[in-house]
DNA sequence: CGGACGGTCAAGCACTGACTTGACTATGTG
DNA sequence: CACATAGTCAAGTCAGTGCTTGACCGTCCG
């Protein structure tokens, strides 16, 4: 689960791929959280929610900090831009040769 | 495993998140194959295959067409772009936060 | 101090996902 | 026609994922 010799890439978007985790990121999108207010929009237990985070910090996606009994979680914008950018490699990738083509 | 109740951008950041389909989608990204082009670089059978580009189908990110006894496949780009937007705006949202805060 | 709060550890369970194999069908080709 | 090619259908295996529950631990507050 927070396997650290599988690829990158596929952390990354395995991470993404819940839609769960989806909604954390976005929550974290605007602006740091604890666990708990990560965990009070979902419909589940909070060590579901826990156990969502770690795959999002294995992924690269999401940084921790525990300051005394509290963990705050922020997003890595960097990380996010690596799996923006291997989407945006194929799509153009494609489009330049739909171009190349005449279309 | 093609399930059409299942939100779009799950099925979307799930059809991504396997090593072999993103090998089949950055593939198809060079221009249109037959399935068994596809299955030519990976290392498993035919019909492992084609169960995942059952998945990348079900995505929407592939279209597929039989002519004659060979299916030829090909990236729908504008599907791919519905990824790329969704981690953009997250990404974004949060650099105009930090911004905001004068950092 | 004592209790509530915020989180952690560990085990277990049902379901899904990524394969395999084997038998089969339809379309081309010498 | 006979054979190869290109794929399809169905079933079964096996590990991984997404959860749960219950016991626990450290931190803060009245």
């Amino acid at each position: 689960m927070l396997d650290q010799r599988t690829p990158p890439l596929d952390r990354l978007f395995q991470a993404l791929a819940d839609p769960s985790r989806r909604a954390m990121v976005e929550r974290l999108s605007r602006g740091p959280a604890s666990v708990s207010e990560l965990a009070k929009p979902l419909p589940m237990s909070l060590q579901a929610v826990v156990q969502h985070l770690q795959v999002l910090e294995a992924s690269g996606l999401v940084k921790t900090e525990k300051l005394g009994r509290v963990r705050t979680c922020q997003i890595e914008p960097a990380v996010l831009r690596s799996a923006e950018q291997w989407i945006t490699e194929r799509r153009t990738s494609w489009e330049e040769r739909l171009d190349r083509l005449g279309e």
